[in-house]
DNA sequence: TTGACAAATAAGAATTATTCCTATATAATA
DNA sequence: TATTATATAGGAATAATTCTTATTTGTCAA
């Protein structure tokens, strides 16, 4: 199953007039490009792939732009461990599996999982704004490579 | 309640001798200094404290040490959103805590969440090693600090 | 429609985080 | 105790992120 992520340039717009942001072309190129992306791209993702056609947008605006469109809630930015922050697009309650061999975090759904209910305890002491099931383990690909040994 | 992390001496030696690690002062001192740590210590964290006691001990040892630890097993290296990469000694089944304004992640337990089922169409395709509730939202002190607005 | 101005950008410098290099030291073994 | 493979310290190199500043641009009021 392909995973789309709205694309929505009337909400974008509000969005942006909402918090006080100029619509810049910038800023529509690199919405576009975040919603176009597939898994959960970095900032030299966002960058590279912008940087091909346009080459005069620089990393620092990629970086600053969709620090902002995270402030905003445009955006998520996700766990990972360590290594380069990655950006989430898709805004919509979903889990995670990370590859511990090559580090990719791939997206899968369970309503199950969305319904699971937090210890009393914890909601007394921490404001819970997300849930989400992360799982750890080897990928089909990273499988199908040490298969052989 | 006080989380505190098992330091067995005697198992970490096994660990070593199993994997061919030669027992240095400074793999035993990392260890200590890890498994006597609250949270979850990045590698600068673990260095600092012990630069100011053995002020040899150098940063990339340190930082070597932690990924050879996370290679045999001994210590995990857990989700976060970024910046520095994050070591957990604690091995047992528990679930995380992120503050998103301070960046604090907090352990908590919870057998029924321990015991969450994964879609089987999962467990096909990906070779399930840990699984973990990671949740975002804001810690009491944090909230504490924003209360006055 | 135009001008004023606050906000945003590009480019490169600076900072921070991680990894690499290599000469020296040392734990393990025989 | 001598040998040797491994590990370490220290510093250099690389990678990731953020900051600085001169310039440009989107927005809005006139
Ligand atoms: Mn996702
Ligand atoms: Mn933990
Ligand atoms: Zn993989
Ligand atoms: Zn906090």
């Amino acid at each position: 199953m392909e995973i789309t992520n709205d694309n929505n340039p009337d909400f974008f717009r509000t969005q942006c007039i909402v918090h006080n942001l100029k619509i810049t072309p910038q800023r529509i190129l690199i919405y576009n490009e975040l919603t176009g992306a597939k898994n959960h791209p970095t900032v030299d993702n966002i960058y590279r792939s912008l940087h091909e056609k346009y080459p005069n947008i620089s990393f620092d605006t990629v970086n600053r732009t969709l620090l902002t469109f995270y402030d905003i809630g445009l955006v998520d930015i996700i766990e990972s461990p360590g290594s380069q922050r990655r950006f989430d697009p898709n805004k919509e309650n979903h889990h995670h599996l990370h590859c511990i061999k090559c580090g990719k975090i791939i997206d899968f759904t369970s309503s199950e999982l969305d319904a699971l209910s937090i210890p009393l305890e914890v909601g007394k002491h921490f404001k819970v704004l997300q849930k989400r099931v992360v799982i750890n383990g080897i990928c089909e690909d990273c499988q199908k490579k040490t298969a052989g040994l």
